[in-house]
DNA sequence: TCATTAAGTATGC
DNA sequence: GCATACTTAATGA
């Protein structure tokens, strides 16, 4: 296997505290893979034996109601760590991942989490610091589902993907990665018709243009409006 | 206001 | 040509 380069990880927040021979030994403990769009990473409930670092694609964290339908917990973005269930004092995956794209990842074995908590400066803390921002990220999509109306739990959540990983185009900022309308349900807690018809309208309306798997927002401002956002 | 049912069209391997 | 993605209208909780 080549080696990884070590600029993989010199700018990443976890890592970019650290010494190039630090940075050396943690990639030479590292398992790259590739994983196609659809394909499951690791699943909920599974005995957690690794931790990840996404490089490249988007991720869908999933889980699963009693009910048995799946709910999407939010997205993974190259540079952060998932999988991360030592953080949580977990020995078990609390959701699935799955690649929204193709994607490329580096993985590691659970036992070498305290090491890098307690050698690498700036590790812990920044791991814990991503622990919290999506907990507070998820407490408030919560919220949202309980009090907000539909088009606005939508127009949220199309939002926080442009947010995470919009691109700049000629006709406005796409979401990088492929969503159908049954994704933006399994976000919201609505359904893919109604979904498909609020596109549909907001299409009309000039604030988005979407073709299959595929939405460019040419009016953020607007969905802002829409999505009832504090300002 | 929204889910459900149903019945269609469009798209891409 | 088939599965998947998407659209739309109608109905009713």
């Amino acid at each position: 296997m080549p080696k990884l380069d070590e600029t993989l990880l010199t700018d990443l927040p976890p890592f970019s505290r650290l010494s190039r021979p630090e940075i050396r030994a943690i990639l030479d403990e590292a398992t790259p893979r590739r994983f196609d769009e659809g394909t499951e990473i690791f699943r909920e409930g599974q005995p957690a034996e690794r931790f990840y670092l996404l490089l490249d694609g988007y991720l869908r964290v999933v889980r699963t109601t009693p009910a048995g339908d799946q709910i999407i917990v939010l997205h993974i973005s190259p540079g952060q760590l998932f999988g991360i269930a030592p953080a949580l004092q977990r020995t078990s995956y609390p959701a699935s991942a799955v690649a929204a794209a193709e994607s490329l990842a580096l993985s590691w074995p659970v036992r070498l989490w305290p090491s890098f908590s307690a050698k690498y400066e700036g590790f812990a803390t920044e791991t814990y610091r991503t622990v919290g921002a999506r907990m507070g990220e998820i407490q408030e999509t919560l919220t949202e589902m309980a009090t907000q109306a539909v088009e606005k739990r939508v127009a949220a959540a199309v939002l926080r993907m442009v947010n995470q990983s919009g691109r700049k185009t000629a006709e406005g900022i796409e979401i990088a990665f492929p969503v159908t309308r049954q994704n933006i349900s399994d976000m919201t807690g609505t359904t893919l018709h109604t979904v498909s018809r609020l596109l549909s309208a907001w299409e009309k309306d000039g604030i988005v243009r979407s073709t299959r798997k595929h939405i460019v927002v040419t009016a953020p401002h607007r969905l802002v409006l829409i999505s009832g956002a504090a300002g």
